[in-house]
DNA sequence: GAATACCTAGACCTTTTGGTCTAATTGTGT
DNA sequence: ACACAATTAGACCAAAAGGTCTAGGTATTC
């Protein structure tokens, strides 16, 4: 992994503890061990760049663990794991990973827009995924449930973290069939 | 409305654009207009105190709005227009006021934990409001239902403040129904 | 081996951060 | 009018923020 990967991922870690303005360039070049002038060859627009680099990397990464979960499974058992895969990054990171996107989609509207947009644009592609997953189960109406499937884990991601309680993300699986047959 | 009522007021607005990192003391003192002595006259521990009032006043703030737009109505009527509520803060604002305990719960974990659990009492409260109001109208298993529909909720306003759409929000009136008949 | 592109190194800068401290002022009760 | 608490005022501070810039080093190419 050469410097630039590095400088992304040790990002991607940070956002998704604290969010666009908890996360520091110099804290960011401690935990990678590498200089200012590093970070700034590989980025010249600074931080709005690395950052909005960050929430793409963990945008995919976060894809390829969902998609994990999915494949090869009955919408409803590959929903619930879906959601366990959330539970876990919950309990190993002791609550203090949440979702990479909306920790920093959080201060969108007072933060660079083309931000905000790589966080649409992520969310865009889950959900897409999704409903390709659902449609090919021969889920009816897979744009909407998707939508709302996301919806309720997003949600249930943001609780669970506030509480240091997964129960509200393994709520969840009680109305996975609820919304599949809406 | 005194010196420490409009620190908080003023904070209040900040954390719901910014979250508990990007909402500084000094912005908040430019904005109500007082020096620094005021503020840590009234609030001696610094900045985690004024966030944790602020998020104990935003939630007060919010709960009411809720409340009213509950109020008197069916369960399905009084949760969409709850939905409302959401939607005209984020159309008024310009899609810059986001769910004012999750934009700080979402940095949890890394921040002092009195500020956490005053997010999950205000949480807690919201959710605890709403069963009452379930049950008054007589739907079975308000407890989970309100769990679940806070869910869906927070997690829609997350993705409509994302997007700058707030399609997110009134997607959830079409599976109140399917929710309070589950 | 010289030239060139790529990348690292880190000193330095300005602005802002949260916080402390002392002096002055305002209010209140007697 | 006096005493005393409550509050405001703002200078000051160390640390950290994001960012710039020049100097080295390390590859790669001819």
């Amino acid at each position: 992994m050469n410097t630039r990967e590095r400088l992304i991922n040790v990002t991607s870690d940070l956002i998704r503890k604290k969010g666009y303005f908890g996360t520091g360039i110099n804290e960011v070049l401690k935990q990678v061990g590498v200089p200012k002038g590093s970070l700034y060859h590989h980025f010249p627009k600074g931080k709005d760049e690395l950052i909005r680099e960050a929430v793409y990397y963990g945008g995919e990464n976060q894809m390829q663990k969902y998609g994990e979960a999915l494949r090869g499974k009955t919408a409803e058992k590959g929903l619930s794991d879906m959601i366990d895969v959330m539970v876990d990054e919950l309990l190993q990171s002791n609550f203090e990973d949440g979702c990479p996107i909306a920790a920093v989609a959080m201060a969108a509207g007072t933060i660079d827009e083309e931000i905000r947009e790589a966080c649409a644009k992520v969310f865009i592609g889950w959900q897409n995924n999704l409903e390709g997953y659902l449609e090919r189960r021969g889920v009816k109406n897979a744009q909407i449930k998707a939508e709302e499937l996301y919806s309720m884990f997003e949600g249930a991601y943001v609780l669970s973290k506030a509480h240091k309680d997964v129960k509200y993300l393994l709520l969840q699986k009680r109305f996975i069939e609820t919304i599949l047959n809406s």
